[in-house]
DNA sequence: CGGACCATTGAAAGCCGTCAAAACAAGTGG
DNA sequence: CCACTTGTTTTGACGGCTTTCAATGGTCCG
């Protein structure tokens, strides 16, 4: 273990912008109490009453919705530095579950807490916002891919896209990543059946284009792979990079 | 028509909380110039730069993002009163297109305007990140919608968002809608085919269950069509009545 | 060894897409 | 007023992708 790698979070805030001293003292005090969470173990549950934030430090939670027949819909996959919740703020009780795929490490965020950070510390505000964004472009993503895809090159760009927000975290393990999901969670996240998941991950196998086995993931043609799949990452690769990004980067008034 | 109607995106902030007499000076000033826009024009090109976001005062807008096989999914829809392309703020080049569905009346907010209201119109800033939760919850919808219901419930769900949408803005005719939509714009939206939506939407007819014609949609069979779809409107209603939303209307230090 | 969970496989059915073609509507210019 | 064009809705037949429903096997762990 490497013990100068700051904690998930601040790296997540640091890829935006230099945090200050007291932002990133702030950041740590926050940071410094997480709870440790079993795998299934719910964190939010859908039509509860839900009445903080989460900052992810490490561990996958998944964002999922129930439909009435018993099937799920998974929404998204939140990654150690998320900030997870924040839907909470427009609503009284969630609209979706968020659950603990592996064990996790969570901090939790009063209202309140978030207040003093709007109020004190613009600049991680701003940077909240932005990841807001982001999850947008990321949920866009998915709504083409569960609408316009056929199976095939839908698995693929979700599978990419899951690597490249690995990779881009240094999650990475060399050329693999971490991949804690069962074929059934990957079936609902993309939107098939468990069987047919199955079978076009054996397809990719047999055409060598990935690995799949240990809980570990290492893409092997991830040219093939992408234009398969249509998979172009600027919406994970480029984001912050716009006008708000660089605003957060001008010299600050301090 | 109604002159004491305010316009659209005044009405969308009101929701929220009651704008001050500042505030509300503010919109209108921002406001004024407003510019018309035909059907089919692109206001946001997808990889190309975009610098300024939009206030849309009238008409429909689609978000839409194109696959190299020509296909397209269209991501989400904007009404009247929508604040378009906050993305914009997060990336240099826009990730997906945004055109007039109808002809519009939009007014541009340069990025110095939008620092300006998060500067001096805290409330105002606030406002704006709600919405982009709220179309978060949207988008968590059209998921669930594009991947684990069956075309039947899907489009079903689709035209009872979009009548609630409509409605809660003040913009329903009776118990009709404007729908000025074609059935290939509808497929572009549910990830089906043209000739299938024309068919479900047939079987909708012949149920009784809608009446959709001369670009009005009339929910027939909303208890019917809503158990069909297992629609539930909490996401749309119930957005703002979160702790956000609380604190946006405690009395103003002013 | 037993149990739980997950991956894998097969056969059959069906939903939805594909590909045309036709019907219809609306606007345009002669 | 009619011929013509363009865009949208509708219909049909066919094929195939994906689901359904089990059943089998593998692996981990108590």
């Amino acid at each position: 273990m490497d013990f100068h790698r700051p904690p998930a979070i601040v790296r997540s805030f640091e890829r935006l912008f230099s945090l200050s001293a007291e932002e990133r003292e702030h950041l740590d005090r926050i940071t410094c109490a997480g709870e440790e969470i079993e795998p299934r173990r719910k964190l939010i549950v859908e039509g509860k009453p839900c009445r903080s934030l989460h900052l992810l430090t490490s561990g996958w939670l998944v964002e999922s919705k129930q439909l009435r027949d018993g099937t799920r819909q998974i929404l998204n996959l939140r990654l150690p530095g998320d900030v997870v919740g924040i839907e909470c703020l427009a609503y009284k009780n969630a609209l979706h579950s968020t659950a603990a795929l592996t064990p996790c490490t969570v901090t939790t965020l009063s209202f309140e807490q978030f207040q003093e950070i709007q109020r004190d510390f613009p600049r991680l505000a701003a940077a909240l916002f932005l990841m807001t964004l982001l999850e947008g472009a990321i949920l866009h993503e998915w709504e083409v891919n569960l609408g316009r895809r056929a199976a095939f090159p839908r698995v693929a760009h979700f599978l990419l896209e899951l690597d490249r927000r690995l990779h881009l975290r240094g999650l990475g393990i060399g050329a693999a990543v971490p991949f804690p999901l069962t074929q059934q969670e990957i079936a609902d996240c993309v939107g098939l059946t468990t069987p047919y998941v199955n079978r076009i991950l054996q397809q990719m196998r047999a055409k060598g284009m990935i690995e799949l086995e240990n809980r570990l993931l290492t893409i092997r043609e991830p040219a093939l792979l992408a234009k398969a799949a249509g998979f172009k990452p600027d919406y994970i690769d480029h984001w912050g990079e716009g006008w708000f990004g660089q605003v957060l980067n001008e010299p600050q008034p301090d």
